[in-house]
DNA sequence: TTGATTTAGTTGCATAACTAACAATATGCC
DNA sequence: GGCATATTGTTAGTTATGCAACTAAATCAA
C-alpha cells in the first residue's frame, strides 16, 4: 500500500481544481465589469508577451503548458483583436514571432492590477506561508506528472 | 498594502492551476490505455451517481460546481454513451433523475482503481500533511471566491 | 383562481482544450 | 546535392465551459 494511498472521496476536489475555476471566473467577472474585453486564457498569453515580446508560438505553448492548436487559435483571437500580431522569422520561416501592438501595452497596468486585486480577494484570511507550501506541493504534483 | 500581497509573477501558476490540468491529462491517458472511453468530465459526473444513483441535474450541478448548461450537456453525452437514463421525477415533473445503466456500474471499480493509481503517482514524495494543508488552502481560496 | 415569481432544464453562441493528420521549412547524414 | 527526419505551425473534429435567453412546471400571494 503506497504511501500517500488516498481516501476515494478525496480525489475529485483535487482532480478538478474548483479553486483555481473559481479564480478564474472571478478575474473574468472584475476585467469585463472593468470594460476589459478579453478572456483570462487571452490575458495569460500577453502575460508572457509583456514579460518577453517577440516570442515564438512553440515558446508560448511552452510557457503556457499549452500544446500547439490552442496557441495557434489563442493567437488568431488575439490577432482579430489587434492585440498582437504574427511576424514571421526571418532565421527560421517556419516561426511566427509574436508581438504585442500598443493597444496590448496600454491594458498591461489595468489588467495586472486587476489581477492582484482578485488574488487578493482569493487570499485573504490565508496565512502567507500556508500559501507558499501549498504552491510547493502543486509544483511536486506537476513535475511528477510531468 | 493588503497582507498577502503576490508579487506578479507568481499570479500565473495560481490561476491556471497547471497541476489540476496535468492531473487531468495523466487521467484522461489512463483510462484510454485501458480502454476506457471517456472523458474525465464525464467520470466526475459518473463518480456522484456511484455515491448515490438518482440524482437530478441540479443537484449534479452543486456536486461538481458546473453549471447547468454544462451538466445538461454531460448527461446528453453520457446518454448517447448508454452510461445514463434520465428519468423525469413523477413529484417534480420539472426534473430530470439521472440513473446509471448496468454498462456505468461494471466500469466503476476499474476506473476508481485508475483513479487512485493516478493521484498515487502524482502524489510521489509529497508529505500527507503537506497535502491536507495545501487542500484546506485551496478550499479557502474557493470559499472566498463563492 | 389568477397572475407574478421561482426553479429545473434546454438551446444558441463564443471561446477554448485535446487528438490526429497535415504542410512547410530546417537539419543531418550519406 | 538528395533524402530521411525533426520541428513549427495549421486545420478538422469532438468535447467542454460560460453567458444569456428561453420554456415548462411549481409555488406563492392576492
Amino acid at each position: 500500500m503506497p504511501n500517500n494511498q488516498f481516501k476515494r472521496g478525496e480525489l475529485y476536489s483535487f482532480i478538478t481544481g474548483k479553486a483555481s475555476t473559481a479564480l478564474a471566473r472571478r478575474l473574468q467577472k472584475n476585467f469585463k465589469q472593468n470594460g476589459v474585453e478579453i478572456t483570462i486564457e487571452q490575458w495569460s498569453v500577453l502575460y508572457h508577451l509583456w514579460k518577453q515580446d517577440g516570442l515564438s508560438q512553440q515558446e508560448l505553448c511552452n510557457a503556457t503548458f499549452r500544446d500547439k492548436p490552442s496557441i495557434t487559435r489563442l493567437v488568431d483571437n488575439l490577432e482579430k483583436l489587434k492585440l498582437v500580431r504574427r511576424v514571421s522569422s526571418k532565421e527560421d520561416r517556419r516561426m511566427n514571432l509574436i508581438y504585442l501592438t500598443d493597444t496590448a501595452k496600454r491594458i498591461q497596468d489595468q489588467t495586472m492590477d486587476l489581477a492582484n486585486q482578485t488574488l487578493n480577494e482569493a487570499l485573504v484570511n490565508v496565512d502567507p506561508g500556508d500559501i507558499e507550501l501549498c504552491k510547493s506541493v502543486l509544483q511536486q504534483v506537476y513535475d511528477n506528472l510531468k
